[in-house]
DNA sequence: TGATAAACGAGACGGTACGTCGTGTCTTTGT
DNA sequence: ACAAAGACACGACGTACCGTCTCGTTTATCA
């Protein structure tokens, strides 16, 4: 299988490349996002804080928007090396509902922290925008949180507490997009009894029974 | 209530403005957009596009995402005459379940209109990451339109077809949010096949009856 | 005639142009070069020591030589206008020799000047290697020089103190271009006595009467 | 006397040189500069013609100059070599206006040789503005040239045929500067007939006799 | 004949400057 | 007085080379 390849340039050499320099600019795109803002970021103001070339930046990342997705995985890697590998699984304690509101409750947490917010906020807008970024930013950061959601919700369907017809990755949704939505687009505020709503209205409907 | 206003620049005399011009600028900034996308879009293009001097859009408008806001609300106001003022509430057949996923079909296919389309996604993604146009761009073309699920909700709990204790303004993200973003974020397939499924799960539950 | 012009850029209006910009611009060369020398004078430089934007350098001279060949061309309209209009012809006294003479003494002392020495210097040095500016170069700095020269032979001629089947534009690069080289290559010192040599060889000749 | 040496470095081994290299590096500078000018010649484009790393460049080489410089004199060797170990002299057949001429018009056909012209009009460039190359350019290529017309006119001074008075180093100037003035900066045409006249006019002066 | 040390090709690196584009301000010239 | 036109100071873009600095890989002496 031939690698693809970009005819006017030559493909850098990745054996060579400095570490050093990779941390430093992960540090500094990611600082940067935080105190200015994205669009105020700008790759020479990365470069000189990284204390690197731009064209060390250049070479190994197509464009702004790419160095802060690899910044903020990195990022993710980082503290889930440090969380000491938890196994990032929805914990099943037998209680659909709990579990649920155990995870969102986190998440809202999660969503609070400035050094998440920023970068985060950053690269999903850039998504909207810019479809290939996009997709690469579902595909390596969105979908495998999503997909933690569909394996507990296939368990609950297993014990018989959801029903077996409901498609688990449409059913997410149900909790998953209201919130995302209120995070990304201030639609509303957010907190525990928020995310536990959700999850009671989804589980049971809206409809007397 | 006195208008803040620039010390350097007296107001401009909104009498005096070119209707013409604006009309201009409001094509060139949605041409723009949908041709060449939104980052490339600048006020110089859309200036020169427009015949129009730059200082008269630095002299209307504080920025380009704010252009191409008033243009997008302009092209709503525009299609709304077209179609005959309709009377912009969810109709009430009495059937909750059938009216919700009507709605849901149309928005459906209007987000697949390629001239909502660039526009609608660029202001998104600029109000993600600025926060000040972002409140503007939900409070002026968002809850608008949430507010006529609520008032839709509140008449189905009124005829009994959805609990009481419900809050209507959190169900309706049930089947809104998930929409909103399958589309803004690729996260999905949009079809009336997926929000007739959205309706379901929202009013009936996940959980076995 | 149509005028000719370059099909990416419109013509700048010359009518707007600032006169404040380009005398900055014209000192902020000249004192670079003299400073720091011609390689490492840099449309940068210049820009930002004339407290003026780079694109208003490119808007109006397509190259670095180009700015200098107009800075120095002014200089000397200045040195001129100051000196009070001088005739700018070879004096003729009657006495070639002497005229020449005198002539040659004087710009020794010119050539000598550091302020003209490293703008001159440049200008040649580019010219060298760059034809287009070569050939302006001497159209408009050296060839009305030398035609000084020409008209003070040819008065010459016909008072009867130069042969008549001589050429002046040749016989004048008998004492002048030893002068130019010297001083451009630095193939030997230049001085009073050394120019007054080069008259009475040129005149004279080297073979015994 | 201890050779000058930069502390950070030490003296590269001048036995283990690569020969094949050197001649790549000549070759490829005296190429590169025929094709596309001295100013867009650049180390790295040398480095990769001659299938060379930069470092080995640098090594032998403090700048593009003396590459170039190297390259031109070991240019001159070659041909020198191949055109049979020829003396190096001017010619003494007793008549001095005859060999002069003879000279002047080898020069002249030598001048107009491409292979010659980019890289010596470069080298000239560079010297005016770098005088330690300047320098080395006059005495290493300049002034053996020059010596031979001195060491002639020595001759000729001692046959009787020019003035004994006569300073022979300022008498060659008077036919080989114009030729090098109009050839370096293209004052005028250059041509037999032109040195032909050079040389009748030094020789007897431009007064009548 | 193998060890070893230098030169070598390759090219990543921190930098500087390039020439271009867009920003938002300001000024000039019509209407 | 607003509008078109566009020059201006400024700042970032993405590219090209600079000269330095590793990396393995020859290659050429010496032990």
């Amino acid at each position: 299988m031939a690698q693809k390849q970009s005819a006017t340039h030559p493909a850098p050499d990745t054996t060579r490349r400095s570490e050093r320099s990779r941390r430093a600019i992960y540090d500094a795109a990611l600082a940067l996002v935080a105190e200015v803002g994205y669009p105020k970021t700008t790759i020479e103001g990365i470069a000189s804080r990284a204390g690197v070339g731009k064209q060390t930046i250049y070479r190994w990342w197509p464009s702004k928007a790419d160095v802060l997705l690899e910044a903020f995985l990195d990022l993710g890697d980082q503290a889930a090396r440090a969380a000491g590998r938890q196994p990032y699984t929805i914990p099943d304690t037998g209680d659909l509902a709990a579990d649920l509101k155990n995870v969102l409750r986190a998440t809202v947490d999660e969503l609070r922290d400035p050094a998440f917010e920023a970068p985060s906020r950053a690269l999903a807008a850039e998504g909207l925008v810019n479809e290939e970024l996009g997709r690469r930013f579902v595909a390596k950061l969105l979908e495998p949180q999503l997909q933690l959601y569909v394996d507990r919700l296939r368990a609950a369907q297993d014990a018989g507490d959801v029903r077996a017809d409901v498609d688990p990755r449409i059913a997410l949704e149900l909790f998953v997009s209201p919130l995302a939505q209120r995070w990304l687009q201030h639609t509303g505020p957010i907190s525990h009894g928020y995310t536990d709503t959700l999850v009671d209205y989804a589980l049971n409907g809206l409809t007397p029974r």
